[in-house]
DNA sequence: TCCAAAAAGCTAACCGTTAGTGTTACGTTC
DNA sequence: GAACGTAACACTAACGGTTAGCTTTTTGGA
């Protein structure tokens, strides 16, 4: 059975972590295109069969924190206070994750994967997940006895909100406008 | 100038034209990812870089009414008489494009796009494009007079509803139900 | 110390896609 | 109607992401 006592555990952590550290340096130096996956497996040190055991794809390499955002999201829903209302919970959240991703810090990133239609197109269908799984936890909720299909329709709408007021030059204002037509949508929703 | 007098607009719409059935025949018959594109290209008779020159992608010889599609959102915008509310002209819209989708003789093609991947993706990032579009002609209304983003977060929902209800057992029914929650979202940016 | 399994490596290929370079068929123009 | 420009198509060869098959190294436990 084993405790997968650290060491194993420590190493293949190390090894993904220098590969994840080396290809966004790379792609930010010489840019997502220019680089193959070739070039990043050479300056990691690892075999490209390496990089692909622990990235499932070339875009992996750029959304690191993708289940961080995904477990951020459902927390939003599953951690809040008993009686606390979903949407502002929801709304709270997307205010952070939006801020976090328009900080300074982050713009290049940002910038990079505007500019990529390949990374475009694979946080599409990565924000599709993340709505599938943030409507399971809301359907999970005894409190809110909405249909499955009002659920899945409240997050799709969320991540678009998410999605939509990044583009915008004010996106902390866009996401409280979003919000105001996702409350009314949910409240045609009540039972 | 020119007025491309016929015949050789002709050779090359049945060209693409037989692209693209024998893609479609070859796919239904061996599966998506079974069939790679030397063996559409062989089996239509042409070049590998005559079918690239006629379809951008092979997901693409699969939508191939990708443009008919956005035309009929578009429309349904700008052809609805004057003063006839927006949302009900799109809810029948909707309506009536997934009754097409569903049809009984279309419901293979949707069993393979579902089944693969790469052409879910590739669908998901279309309708982004068709969101947009409709965005646009929703922005151009001047009898609505809402912000950029609202039109833009409504045309999100609108495609939304579309791939939503595909989804489920009864889609005629899941339209409406995601409609309710679409109009109250509109009636809330009210001017 | 030795074993089983995990992790990493290497080679060679597959497949979608594109660049480069002709060649043919068509429409226009003189 | 002959010559010219160009759009459509073909052919070869490659590039880049990805995977299969197999070997080697590392690691944890007996």
């Amino acid at each position: 059975m084993t405790v997968e006592s650290g060491r194993r555990e420590r190493k293949k952590a190390a090894t993904r972590q220098k590969i994840a550290d080396t290809a966004l340096r790379l792609f930010l130096e010489r840019g997502y295109d220019t680089v193959g996956i070739r070039d990043v497996a050479a300056e990691a040190d690892v075999a490209v069969t390496t990089l692909f055991s622990h990235f499932a794809s070339k875009e992996a390499l750029v959304f690191e924190q993708d289940t961080a955002f995904e477990q951020r999201l459902t927390e939003a829903v599953t951690g809040r206070a008993p009686h606390e209302p979903l949407l502002p919970a929801l709304r709270h959240e997307i205010h952070a994750l939006v801020r976090h991703c328009t900080a300074d810090g982050n713009a290049p990133i940002w910038d990079m994967v505007v500019g990529s239609p390949a990374l475009r197109e694979y946080e599409e269908s990565m924000r599709l997940r993340h709505a599938e799984t943030l409507a399971a936890a809301i359907a999970a909720d005894p409190d809110l006895g909405r249909t499955t299909t009002a659920c899945r329709t409240i997050a799709r709408f969320v991540v678009d909100a998410y999605a939509l007021s990044r583009e915008t030059p004010d996106p902390q204002a866009a996401v409280d406008e979003i919000f105001e037509m996702i409350e009314a949508a949910w409240s045609a929703t009540s039972p």
